[in-house]
DNA sequence: TAGATTGTTAATCGATTAACAATC
DNA sequence: TAGATTGTTAATCGATTAACAATC
């Protein structure tokens, strides 16, 4: 599979798309133009034309685009077609509320083990997945061949947790706690800093034109 | 106080310098050079300059800048000089985990109200807030002149909540809800799309260098 | 003063939009 | 075929980086 390097600016909007086109499916439209989909999303479908071209022509002239063939392959671009098993570091508020959390699922996201420092935890099940000692933590990816952990606990214990889970095969991050995790290049690591968002709206509330 | 327009990059960037500017504060460091603090947020010391003077002259050539008198001046461009009380709509896993979620308070931001529409919710108490019912709310926002609402509730309910919550005065949004809000433009909103984000790691994982 | 480092202009790079020929 | 709409090139716009004079 050749492919080119797709800017960082196009790979973000493409869950967007995805979420509308989804919406699209759900109510029967079956096929949509980049000026249909331009007015609904609120972008110009010059950028959508451009965006989609990227990775290879889903459309078709006079007709515009198949909603459910261009989600299914938005969908595979994105990885979503295989299940994509992930574990939760840290079982406090925001660890249980991820576990708990219904929408990864349709897209292919499912967490199969939660990790915890605190026994007190251990045996506290979320969604039919059970809270587990964190000693057990090295076993368990290598066992299930986990690729993927989400980091839900305190900053502190973050950047060594994260070293930790690297050596024992972890590739990417979803990375909740609030510092920047310096791990080798080819980890992916994808923030939510939730504290840093709620600056920037406090930022645009103050700053409102 | 004549601003002159910032870009949306910039405005970004803010939370992060901040976020490095409180830890050089932590660990003593009084002055700081554009370079130095280049090399610890990996950003060019070019952009850092840039990106600061939109603001105003903070450093001092030959010296660099002053480590606390930065942090405060960014504290007082993002809005964090003063106390930023906001209510929680949904009283779910992800609204209580937000409740009790302790890193936005050194910003001044401060969870006073949490409802939701499930009446055996009520009286369930986070970090000493109490769970409201949903009927309370308007009077709630205009008693307490609250301009500010976190969103976690279902997607179904998003839409019409965020509507009659600008007409009892909230004036911004953290959406936490998959869905874009279509409100007043004077109206801001902060999304924080977990699916979407998760969306984003699954192609850098599956799309890797 | 001499050295360091900012503030700021100019150059480059990247992303978005406009335009239109290709084509269904 | 005629109309619609894509794919794609060219033009514009915005953001980043480089360079250096100003100045502490």
């Amino acid at each position: 599979m050749l492919e080119k390097e797709i800017s960082p600016a196009v790979i973000k909007r493409l869950p967007r798309y995805y979420r509308y086109l989804g919406e699209l499916l759900e109510n029967h439209v079956d096929r949509i133009s980049s000026q249909g989909l331009s007015e609904r999303m609120q972008v110009t479908a010059s950028q959508i034309r451009q965006d989609l071209n990227n990775f290879g022509g889903f459309g078709q002239q006079g007709y515009g685009y198949n909603v459910e063939n261009l989600y299914k392959e938005i969908g595979k671009i994105l990885g979503l077609d295989q299940v994509n098993p992930f574990i939760i570091i840290g079982a406090g508020n925001l660890g249980q509320a991820l576990a708990n959390y219904q929408d990864f699922e349709k897209s292919g996201f499912q967490v199969v083990g939660i990790f915890d420092v605190n026994p007190r935890l251990v045996g506290l099940t979320v969604r039919g997945v059970e809270v587990r000692i964190i000693d057990e933590l090295e076993d368990f990816i290598k066992e299930h061949n986990i690729k993927i952990a989400a980091l839900t606990l305190p900053k502190m214990m973050a950047p060594q947790m994260a070293q930790d889970l690297v050596s024992w095969g972890i590739e990417a991050f979803w990375n909740f706690a609030p510092v920047d995790l310096q791990l080798p290049k080819e980890v992916v690591v994808e923030n939510m800093h939730l504290a840093e968002s709620l600056m920037t709206l406090s930022y645009n509330r103050t700053h409102k034109v």
